[in-house]
RNA sequence: GGUGGCGUGGCCGAGUGGCUCAGGCAACGGCCUGCAAAGCCGUCCACGCGGGUUCGAUUCCCGCCGCCACCUCCA
């Protein structure tokens, strides 16, 4: 196996650990969804990059992974003061279409850029609308073991019961009382108490509401990923991850919850949070109206995989600044690459097994412990810029370290066709003309006329590349 | 107010108590070219400020300045 053991930082425990599964040979990974009343951004998609990371290393390294993600259509309080409308509804109301529209079209949104990025389908999809009675099991649970009471407007969480509340995220909690930034709106004993299930208002139905042993209703947002969670992961399970924002209340509230009506601890071994991108003086999120997409990549004419080379480039665990020109820089880079990995492969036939092990180990070490090292994609990068052009190496060298590499890259390096290749622009006899007349221009040493015509299809967008062949066109 | 983090060459961004101290993008020079473009080769060698520890600190400690994030829906 060339993939060193593999260390990842767990959030809980705030320290660099061993990767150690719950059931050897394993590997099991929740990742929090997205809320699906409108689009995901690009800082979202970093948080989906993140698992993807991850699981391909493990994959490389050996594990079976089963990877799910849920999609939370439903009980997203616009605010976790637990008032306010509930933001698929609030999406509904405000369009005029059905909650199933709103929720299809932004699920299909999130799944589809996933592809554009290049990452791989999950093992598992989850709806939080179709795993209500699993919620309703696990608030039951707890209210059996005394951990729960009912106000006006819900069922709620008694922190108080679960001394342990803090540590995940070491928080002060006679501190959060203190600053009075949480708002007490309703009649919960502790600010830090959160809702389990909401109760609909007595005189309005919601579009979405299920009934329960405490009324008619919809969970909280928490509970969703609990149940799901548990449901196709286990009672116990190895790696949880999502965005850094989520650290405070949202996984404190699921490792409070669930460690609780489990009876188990720790229910998840290691927590991986992903920083956010920052987008100038304003992170980037739905809330601040900076919607940036992947469609907002592909609409600049940056191919999507760019984002996903730009996304390596950093630290997960690191704020990334981010720009269309970093973007743009990073597909500058992946071009040549992936360049260099067609000459390569296709100089061998996708034949490596030439290729040299004294030369390509080192370097195939280098690669596999900066990913082994809490995913130093960074790191791993730098091997896979010097592998790319490295006049050591032999094509059979290089392709069997990059089809290797690619295992997590995630470029599709095995089918890429060579980006500074000839398109078929030059199928339009038209152009093919212009070339043609360019050639006979150059041979009579006409250069003024040769340089016309190349002027013309510049502006029309077109590159020329004068090879021993001949010109070649392509669209810039 | 509380908590966590950051400040590295034009831009991004790893990393390290000393060893030619990543990598990418850009720029510049060269090769190639009729000139270009694309590609290749090379150059560019930095660690916010002030103390301290040390034979030696960008890396450890203290202080300061600046920036960011979370604590509220947020990836």
């Amino acid at each position: 196996m060339t993939v060193p053991p593999i260390h990842l930082y767990d959030t809980r425990r705030r320290a660099v650990v061993p990767f150690e599964p719950v059931v050897p040979g394993k590997a099991s990974i929740y990742t929090c969804g997205p809320t699906v009343y409108g689009p995901q951004h690009l800082g979202n998609m970093r948080s989906q990059l993140l698992p993807d990371l991850l699981r391909r290393v493990l994959r490389a390294g050996g594990y079976d992974v089963t990877f799910v993600t849920n999609v939370t259509d439903v009980g997203h309080l616009v605010s976790d003061a637990d008032e306010g409308d509930d933001k698929v509804e609030a999406a509904a109301a405000e369009t005029g279409q059905s909650v199933e529209e709103i929720t299809g079209h932004w699920t299909e949104q999130w799944a589809g850029d996933r592809r554009r990025l290049g990452m791989l389908e999950p093992d598992r999809v989850p709806y939080a609308s179709k795993h209500v009675p699993e919620q309703i099991a696990m608030i039951q649970t707890l209210e059996a073991q005394g951990r729960t009471y009912v106000i006006d407007d819900g069922v709620y969480f008694d922190v108080s019961t679960y001394p342990e509340y803090a540590d995940f995220a070491h928080l002060n909690l006679d501190d959060l009382e203190a600053t009075g930034r949480v708002e007490n709106v309703s009649d919960k004993r502790h600010p830090a108490d959160f809702a389990l299930w909401k109760l609909s208002p007595p005189d309005s139905a919601r579009l979405q509401e299920w009934d329960s042993p405490w009324g008619r209703g919809f969970p909280g947002w928490h509970i969703e990923c609990s149940a799901m969670a548990t449901k196709y992961l286990g009672r116990h399970f190895d790696i949880h991850t999502g965005g850094i924002d989520h650290v405070r209340v949202h996984h404190t509230n699921e490792v409070a919850q669930s460690e609780c009506a489990l009876e188990q601890h720790p229910w998840v071994n290691i927590w991986m949070h992903n920083e956010f991108l920052d987008v100038g003086t304003e992170k980037m999120s739905k809330s601040k109206g900076h919607v940036l997409t992947v469609q907002t990549l592909v609409d600049e004419g940056i191919d999507p995989l760019a984002f996903r080379y730009f996304f390596l480039q950093a630290h997960y665990r690191q704020q990334q600044n981010f720009t269309i020109d970093l973007v743009r820089s990073a597909g500058t880079a992946l071009r040549r690459i992936v360049h260099h990995a067609v000459a390569a492969r296709d100089a061998v036939g996708g034949d490596a097994s030439g290729a040299d092990a004294a030369r390509t180990e080192p370097l195939r070490a280098a690669f596999w412990e900066a990913l082994a090292d809490d995913l130093n994609g960074p790191r791993a990068l730098a091997v896979v810029a010097s592998v790319a052009r490295d006049p050591e190496l032999s094509d059979a060298d290089r392709w069997s370290l990059l089809a290797d590499f690619d295992q997590v890259l995630g470029f599709g390096l095995a089918d890429a066709t060579d980006p500074e290749a000839a398109d078929d622009s030059a199928d339009d006899p038209r152009i093919a003309g212009l070339l043609a007349d360019r050639t006979a221009a150059r041979a009579d040493k006409d250069w003024a006329e040769a340089d016309r015509i190349r002027d013309l299809l510049a502006a029309e967008g077109l590159e020329i590349v004068d090879t021993p062949d001949g010109p070649q066109a392509r669209r810039r």
